[in-house]
DNA sequence: CTGAAAGCGCTTACAG
DNA sequence: CTGAAAGCGCTTACAG
């Protein structure tokens, strides 16, 4: 590889690398002479300043770690996306890592990202994450932190996430402002922040339309899947034959739902009504479509790059920075499984 | 943040740095007693090497860079958790960039990973990129580099790909055994490869089967899009009426087709037969289901790091390293949209 | 068995 | 205007 060095445009030059160094980084108390001199051979030579010097140097390595439960999946991907342009627009690149929803390997991700000395970490929480021991670790070490999507409230960070209860209440109250009176909701794990705010959503619109909660309308989905809800709601429908809508803890869970139906006859939005989250690419495929709430993951991602580097310019400059909470509108979109 | 150095070590057992180094890298000459007293002092101060340090003075950054044309792509997300995490087992970091499909971003993207001095670089270049001067240029600099699935043969590296002639000729064979013989061929833009040897996997599938090949009945799909899908299709049956089956580039292309034919009544795969490309999540869940070509993302993804791994390794080790060509086995996966 | 020295590639306070 | 020196955190050939 051999690449140029201060230390070769010195030697060519038969000046010293001081010189050089400062030529390239313009101080004014070199000769414009020699500065002109340095400059043309760097280009000619095509120098590039090594980063891991400049890193080991000035602390800092301009590059961001950021944890996602998944990545085959098309809010979590289109956050990556958000994040990895944002990122390489201000200068800095992005190490990937995926949890793969456990709490485990989140862990070690963490540590491994720490070790790593990067700048500057982004974490959305593996569903399986109970403790956040892991998460203060990076706090503690003074490494800017922003969590987003799936964070927790017991670490004091900047924060960019969507309401998910007032999108689960507002999907909720489509339902029965449409309609429905008998509505399941397929719930996710009870770990996840967003799984309880949205459980909590749906109940709240029932409350507010005086309809009753039963707790046999709620079904948990442990591995959030097709085929999650594909099996509850056969059981829901054994349970109770009589019900007309599903809410589901997301797309993936609701496209279970609508499969189940399709094989059994059953017609949405007729007899059935739907509505999943996150509006993956398959729910406005699927027919009838699927309606959903729409959740903005790239511009989620962009919102949390930003406000890390904001964490790490104020870091830099020894200021205190304010913690920061963005919450990202959402849109309940009635497609063909709605009424 | 303030790490653990090995000069802190040194301080604290009033030693040299030199020891204390020798003590961790378990070298001979070093008293187990010393070497006991040190190990505990660190092991006690959570003490981990500043790897920024090593990278300098190693040569190495134990980072790999990843470039790929989307993110938001069942296929490219598979291919991102197949690296990820076979790096991680091996010890790597990676660095992703998206190149977005485009040719200037592309460029771009590999000069940053060049100057980060990453150790390898895997790539699967962009649909709009022409020239590859700039993929050169990773070999010339020495850098290990593996192309994976949108290759060029210009490039003398390894690969991983799969045989797009081969997968499209036994899809297109599989419309002709089920009975059809007007067969559109909704094709790529002309630049990738993988767009080329499908297209001729068509071309010699009609060959074989003696079905005179009509330059009328290819399509170009220029942004790959479900739109291009739906228009080209509408397009196609102006201009050819009896057509009874479409062979397409990638699945979302042939959503597009399919919403087409369920817009319009055109019963699948009766009245037109329609097989896609990649196994996206859609192509099971849209009713009736499509069939495919499926293409092992994830899979392929372990591959490549691993060939990139090894080929680290013999730059390491100076060795010369023997370029591999991995050929992935794809299917062709008969769903509803297929007789 | 221990440690001073040199070096990876850079920057910057300081002396001249 | 120029450059020697020190230092970021580590490793290793070498001397003792």
């Amino acid at each position: 590889m051999q690449e140029v060095t201060l230390k070769q445009i010195a030697e060519i030059l038969q000046i010293s690398v001081t010189t050089v160094s400062k030529a390239l980084k313009d101080y004014k108390d070199v000769s414009p002479k020699t500065k002109a001199a340095v400059r043309n051979l760097a280009a000619k030579l095509n120098y590039k300043p090594n980063p891991t010097a400049l890193s080991l140097r000035n602390r800092e390595t301009k590059i961001i770690g950021l944890i996602i439960p998944e990545v085959v999946h098309h809010f979590f991907a289109s956050i990556i996306h958000g994040v990895v342009l944002e990122a390489e627009n201000h200068g800095y690149l992005v190490i990937t890592l995926i949890s793969n929803d456990s709490y485990e390997l989140e862990k070690q991700q963490v540590a491994l990202l720490l070790d790593k000395r990067v700048d500057g970490i982004l974490v959305s929480l593996a569903g399986s994450t109970v403790h956040t021991h892991h998460i203060s670790q990076i706090i503690k070490k003074e490494v800017p932190l922003v969590m987003f999507d799936k964070i927790s409230d017991e670490i004091r960070c900047s924060q960019v996430i969507i309401d998910d209860w007032q999108a689960a209440f507002e999907a909720t109250e489509k339902l029965i402002l449409s309609g429905c009176r008998k509505i399941i909701h397929l719930k996710g794990p009870d770990g996840p922040k967003t799984s309880l705010d949205r459980f909590e959503g749906y109940k709240d619109a029932l409350k507010k339309h005086r309809i009753p909660f039963h707790p046999s309308y709620v079904y948990t989905s442990k591995n959030v899947s097709i085929e999650d809800g594909y099996k509850l709601t056969e059981q829901a429908l054994k349970d109770h034959p009589d019900i007309d809508a599903v809410f589901c803890i997301t797309d993936l869970v609701a496209a279970g739902v609508h499969k189940y139906c399709k094989n059994h006859q059953i017609k949405m939005p007729e007899q059935i009504s739907i509505i999943g989250f996150s509006n993956w690419l398959i729910s406005e495929l699927m027919s009838p479509s699927l309606s959903t709430v729409d959740q903005p993951g790239y511009e989620m991602g962009i919102r949390a790059v930003n406000l890390l580097i904001q964490e790490i310019g104020s870091k830099k400059s020894d200021e205190k920075s304010t913690l920061q909470k963005i919450v990202l509108p959402t849109k309940v979109l009635m497609r063909e499984t709605t009424r």
